[in-house]
DNA sequence: CTGAAAGCGCTAACAA
DNA sequence: TTGTTAGCGCTTTCAG
């Protein structure tokens, strides 16, 4: 291995280019495959560099070129299946468009999900997916937005920010459809367990259609209330269970539950932990799914179809969130350079009108993201069934 | 285009500097938190630059100082529970310590693993996890090694590269405790179902001690073999079962085994995929579990205690697996700082008794890099029992 | 304490 | 076809 001069590092252009004996623009050309170069240099370059193994630096490109054709990715947890899928999505779609994937969790801190948001910024992602936890997040992301970075917001919508894409599932509906299914078995007295439990006062009268302006986890709430309605029922706080991403929590809950509270027939969980967390409760508790209890998830995972009942579940396309999030930023990601290569003055003349800023072009442009609302299906199994014949 | 407009893109430190009234290098000072600054040029700088909204570009000081506190993550499929876990571990330890993760899958593709070491090493990452796909990667992975990149190797070794670190599961012993434990029971006729049965011949006789230097689904099979003979069991080829990583290819693996060979009373798969395949084969099948057949599988899932019968498992620390992995590279990226800062004539001194090329203070400290061999262990659970009677 | 100027490694005008 | 020369946005001597 032949050993390099300057002290520490790896070889630069002007290393290959001055043991090539050309100048750093000829090097420069061979191996960025950019210019013109006789084969006579081209050969003497690309010995050099070979023998320096030589690879250019990204980030000087990067700095000139003003793109790092890189995305950025931020989840509250790649460890959920969920998420998993919908990241694994991610990085094919990006890739096979030359991209790479910067990769955060943010495990639902707020904190955390700022200072990934703000190093994703300083390390000048080409464009940016991103689960956002709360509200709160909107106002983060405005800026980042306001500055013309591409934008995606998956699974999480974010009524702040109408002018991001948004790649979201209808789940209000399916979660109503889920509630029906069990009130169209008789099930009357039905309860919920979910994340967003204590929202369930804010959410109980909300319209269906409001509902996906909501977190996942709040809409499918949504979605419980408007079937009870729908079916005459009243929703009774007692059956409206609160328990955090965690399967053993939602163990505990479940088990509370039915200890306090025999009557209940039917458990509706909005997502896929807390759904394992029901049927390892059901299991402790030493009733019969479903003939004791129904049960029905959201989220549908390997493991439903292994265990006996097999569940009924919300099949929601994990996948083809991930997919579409990353189709629809690589498009942004091309319209903005369009833009730049553009004429400016005609672009600004053309939107004059309407435009009062100098900068209006690109505001009007941003206005509207797209809102994307993928649809889930409800998949009915063994582990829904007509309730018990009352005692 | 040839310039940009001033306008367009993030404004850069000489807009601030501009905006504030002072020179560059006093902006760069008060932004940067590196220089002095006086109270008052301190204020004038940190509001222009609230004003413009600006962010420093990291990649402008990745370029002068050399390190872009980001780390390479390049696993095969994050869509896979066991590396989503292991991901997960990752991003948290390098989090902590304040870089980001720049993540690549290869899905099993050669090319695709080339491709992603070449743009990690573009994009200059400060050191570099991955899982190799086979030993022609250490071909790929040497150069980086051999440039001084810090590396480690996750999940999969690489004898041809003894100077990188490697974070292993002592795969073979804990194969051949499993297997052990369905002799135990009694059983005789005991099959085995892996991605690397095609490999058994050149397995079968390797030392136990040999296993470990393979990669996790051929350890384990040597791991097998040596419970066999130690049996006193000859393995019958009729009983090594290749599949895919893919589910449904593993249950129509284990459907055509024992169509074809009634006699067989136990499986041990060699990963989660292929067990959760097989359990589904099993409820197909019609064979009971485990009064038909044993069932061992390798890699501890949820979805393990919540089927019935609950299964048996070698269950391996993922999380631990990535978050020792994480740490072994940031000690090493910690390495190489100090050494560029140490004086190389007195590290060169130190090592001259047995070096030879005037680097060989860097190479001697990289040739014993470490292997770590975390210990995963047998959980027997309900679907291993002994073998029905003979007829 | 502050500013001018020299780079980091590369690309892109412009000359030669 | 090639070389020279400016930068990209930032940090860092080195004077003032």
């Amino acid at each position: 291995m032949p050993h390099r001069e300057k002290g520490s590092g790896p070889p630069s252009i002007v290393e290959v280019a001055r043991e090539a004996g050309v100048s750093t623009a000829t090097a420069g050309r061979v191996l960025g495959g950019y210019g013109q170069a006789s084969a006579a240099s081209r050969a003497k370059v690309e010995d050099a560099a070979r023998r320096l193994s030589y690879r250019p630096n990204g980030l000087a490109r990067s700095l000139i070129h003003g793109s790092t054709e890189t995305v950025g990715v931020i989840v509250t947890d790649v460890g959920n299946p969920f998420f998993a899928s919908a990241v694994r999505a991610i990085t094919d779609v990006v890739r096979a468009a030359g991209y790479e994937m910067l990769l955060a969790n943010t495990d639902s801190d707020p904190e955390a999900e700022r200072r990934a948001i703000q190093v994703m910024w300083e390390k000048r992602v080409d464009g940016l997916i991103v689960a956002p936890q709360s509200p709160e997040s909107a106002e983060r992301l405005r800026a980042l937005a306001d500055a013309g970075l591409p934008l995606v917001l998956l699974d999480r919508p974010l009524p702040a920010l109408p002018q991001v894409d948004q790649v979201i599932i209808n789940n209000t509906l399916c979660a109503q459809r889920a509630v029906a299914h069990l009130v169209r078995l008789g099930h009357r007295r039905i309860a919920v367990l979910s994340e967003a439990a204590r929202d369930f006062p804010r959410l109980r009268d909300a319209a269906p259609a409001e509902g996906d302006a909501e977190r996942p986890s709040a809409a499918r709430l949504v979605g419980y209330a408007a079937a009870l309605r729908r079916a005459g029922l009243t929703p009774d706080p007692g059956l409206i269970v609160h328990s955090p991403y965690d399967r053993d929590a939602a163990t505990h809950a479940v088990l509370r539950l039915l200890r306090r509270d025999p009557g209940v027939t039917a458990l509706f969980c909005t997502d896929n932990v807390l759904a394992s967390g029901a049927v390892a409760a059901l299991q402790r508790s030493g009733r019969a799914c479903p003939d004791d209890v129904s049960l029905v998830g959201f989220d549908d995972q390997e493991w439903t179809t292994l265990v006996r009942p097999r569940l009924t579940v919300v099949r929601q396309p994990n996948r083809e969130l991930g997919s579409t999030a990353a189709e629809r930023l690589l498009e942004r990601i091309a319209e903005r350079r369009g833009d730049g290569a553009g004429d400016p003055g005609t672009e600004e003349a053309a939107t004059t009108g309407s435009g009062t800023a100098p900068d209006a072009a690109r505001d009007a442009d941003a206005q509207d993201g797209q809102r994307l609302v993928l649809r889930g299906r409800l998949i009915a199994r063994d582990s829904t069934g007509p309730p018990p014949a009352v005692s």
